[in-house]
DNA sequence: AACCATTCAGGTACCATGTACGCAAATGGA
DNA sequence: TCCATTTGCGTACATGGTACCTGAATGGTT
């Protein structure tokens, strides 16, 4: 081959069925990505060393190599495999707002299944086949309302980024609680909680202790928290909608 | 000391001026932070080792162990040093709008000066004085519009995350580059480049295409993209403001 | 059937990292 | 002068990615 690894790892698709003389694989790329999943599912992602995923597969850990160039691309290989369990209608179906909603709902459960794989997927710029289906169906979604493909991809961009930083903020205390070997009770009672009541009592920044103390959606479900936030965004790209809203 | 650094890195400040017995310290926090913040701008995080940071200072890894509790307490002091060079006024000066302009420029420059402050900023949940000073800044801006303060948050929220992603897709590449090594045209030519063509190319998925191709905000400056972007999300914010536009 | 170029399996080894431990040096009060 | 206390930091260990190399498996060719 002449490409030497410096290349991405989509450019180095598997080839399966090779006829010709030489030993046959033994493994595949999407059994070791899943497996790496399942790790960094139950334990993290600092866990899905390779060794650990080639330990669970009964190997050594210089076989993967023959599949993955670097463990950076096993990475792109986990989020492009989380990506690929976001199920979606053919098409758009005419009803931005409702199709939006779909696909929030779709990667919030993606990401809560895989607590990782928000952080990963904002870590490093990667575009593996399933994100870019998704991100399609998001664009196709507002076919028909007249925007401009900037207008679209920025709104795009919007709801994504509320969905991303959404996720992150459900599962951002549970998983740092996680790495730091604490239950997430104690980490919340006797690491994160201490200060935050010492900087309320404090009381050097008011509007924050509102925002702790005074909270109304503090009361709701994470999922109901998450619809309430997702509405708002849909509500502000509506009302950016020209042909919706005339200014 | 009780604490067995199970506790957050804010509730263990360092101790200035001690009287008694006992060598006196050689460094600060600060100046151990500041080193780190140098190597890190220059070089990327994964850098700024504690072996690192200690031989820039002229002394041992362990050292730094007197003044840290852990590395990550080291990255929560280097994103607060990094907040901390963000310059507001003293309060909100009435027009949220020019007040949250200039937020988001001086944050935008700082994620620029230091490539990996947003990285690590979204990765982590830390609640440093600095980013509490700017954030009770942001939540002010508000303040009069009539607001409650779950909404106030959701649009300070908004903001945050148009304002991180907007950083991270104009430094995403450039440190991706850095990361594996290549120089930026290089990176953009053989790594990235040949595959998104190739995608492209095969007109797979042609929303995504036009976005590559028949994107008008592609030609702008980076400053100028990131200015047209912010007034996309104070138009949202505004449209959604009640007491400004009634429905 | 024998041979061989080719490919895979995976052990060994190297280097880098965070950090626990322990001891020597420095310090100021008694 | 002595000593409890605190800092400086070398040593050592566990864990990580991965380069290199040897041996085993495989299927076409002779």
């Amino acid at each position: 081959m002449a490409d030497e690894g410096a290349t991405s790892i989509w450019m180095q698709p598997e080839e399966h069925e090779r006829s010709g003389p030489g030993r046959r694989p033994g493994y595949t790329r999407e059994q070791i990505t899943r497996t790496a999943v399942q790790i960094a599912d139950a334990e993290g992602v600092e866990a899905a060393t390779m060794r650990r995923i080639a330990g669970e597969l009964g190997t050594g850990a210089m076989s993967l190599y023959r599949y993955v160039p670097r463990r950076d691309d096993l990475f792109d290989l986990m989020i492009d495999l989380a990506m690929s369990e976001i199920e979606l209608p053919d098409g758009p179906s005419g009803d931005w707002r409702s199709d939006l909603t779909l696909l929030a709902r779709q990667i919030r459960a993606a990401g809560l299944r895989h607590p990782w794989l928000i952080a990963l997927l904002t870590s490093r710029p990667t575009l593996g086949p399933n994100l870019l289906r998704v991100h399609e169906f998001a664009l196709g979604t507002f076919t028909g309302t007249g925007l401009d493909i900037d207008d679209t991809t920025g709104f795009v961009g919007m709801l994504n980024d509320y969905v991303n930083s959404a996720i992150r903020r459900e599962i951002g205390w549970l998983e740092e609680a996680r790495r730091t070997g604490l239950d997430p009770e104690r980490w919340k009672r006797d690491y994160m909680g201490p200060y935050v009541r010492q900087v309320v009592e404090t009381g050097a920044f008011p509007l924050f202790n509102r925002s702790v103390l005074d909270s109304r959606t503090g009361h709701l479900t994470p999922e109901e928290r998450f619809r309430h936030g997702l509405d708002r965004i849909l509500d502000a790209i509506a009302a950016l909608i020209p042909s919706l809203c005339p200014r």
